[in-house]
DNA sequence: CTGTATTTTCAGGAAGTTCTGAAAATTGGA
DNA sequence: TCCAATTTTCAGAACTTCCTGAAAATACAG
């Protein structure tokens, strides 16, 4: 591996950190590898950087373009294609969650959907249906809230993890400021269930 | 594989699910014969039902037992080990989100911190150090709004992810409250910024 | 066109992982 | 203590994924 310290134990862990997810080491450290470059690299930069052959940085490069990972740039009267990754981190974070949505939630989703729909032919499957019910739901909540938050701007965004729990706080207060003495004791829930129709 | 046919659907998705994640296919299936079964099973009735050998069930359960992930039970007079999930999907889901915590990020938050305190060798490096940095400071982000929100009862987690960004209007409305008039334009970034000590 | 620079594809070998059956270890009752 | 039930371990077979070099495809300047 032909790269200055600080790079190359970052590429290393990375590409560690890949292999535990579905992405293979490789391709984590070919990520790595130009999430920290200074310019765009063409795929000879990688394979000398990485010391791998120029059929698995050019295998690398088509995974990480089919997940939306990288940015292309042509370079006047050169030929080669050169890669970076997005200069903004969230855009890269986005852009993964995003595609990890897509390809292991949603089908997810559709799958409990469906057997969720099917009559149960048995009491085991009854009761399966049950908990796939429940998972269904958190599922839901879960997507529901990313894909709200997801339309924030990264400003925004920010503002509102820094916040985390305080968030309910406020609600608290929100409540009190505008529950009339004598009327109901808090709407927290009514808000809570309000769809983004404002 | 001897389920019934909703179930078998389920368990054959998860183990699935399970081997793009770094968990593999027979583990993901163990983990959904026991999230769906109406009561604890022992080890044999996991072969049974998946119809794969003993030992790789005996591995299987040990792994999922390193992820926290199992509830075990005697039975009186039976010496045999009964294991289910646990019943409330919520819990499920922070244990794992936990334990891929501490084995994942948290690791990688230690290798960040020690590559930013080196001193640079070169201007790679240098340029290295600054991506490096800016990830450092995203990871921290979400994983302090992920520390932080973890310590709400489901009851107000689920009240603040079905908000989603609507927080963010409750808090303008704050601010209009709030803010004397002449005053200062606004303080969502001070509140976002105070840390939980109240 | 032709020739050169570059990228992509792919068969097959290397490396890694998962699974099994057999054997060893553990457990608790008699 | 011994024994039978149960669980765990582990060497190697079976399977999967990954990587390479060689060949094919592509792209474009002259």
């Amino acid at each position: 591996m032909n790269l200055p310290p600080i790079c190359e134990a970052f590429v290393l862990h990375f590409g560690e950190m890949g292999s535990r997810w579905g992405i293979n080491r490789t391709v984590g450290q070919i990520y790595a590898v130009l999430f920290v470059a200074e310019r765009p690299l063409c795929a000879d930069e990688v394979v000398e950087r990485l010391g791998i052959s120029r059929s698995n940085v050019s295998m690398g490069l088509k995974e990480l373009q089919s997940w939306n990972l990288l940015r292309q740039r042509q370079i006047q009267g050169d030929r080669r294609e050169f890669f970076t990754t997005p200069d903004d981190i969230y855009a890269i974070v986005r852009t993964l969650v995003d595609e990890r949505k897509k390809r292991e939630i949603d089908p997810t989703l559709s799958v409990l959907r469906e057997l969720l729909m099917q009559t149960p032919g048995s009491d085991e499957d009854k009761h399966a249906q049950a908990r796939l019910r429940e998972m269904h739901e958190l599922i839901e909540l879960l997507t529901n809230w990313y894909a709200d938050v997801q339309k924030l701007e990264t400003e925004r965004l920010i503002q509102l993890l820094s916040l985390g729990s305080k968030v309910v706080k406020v609600l608290e207060l929100k409540d009190r400021l505008f529950t009339l003495p004598g009327g109901k004791a808090g709407n927290l829930g009514r808000v809570a269930n309000q769809n983004s129709n404002d």
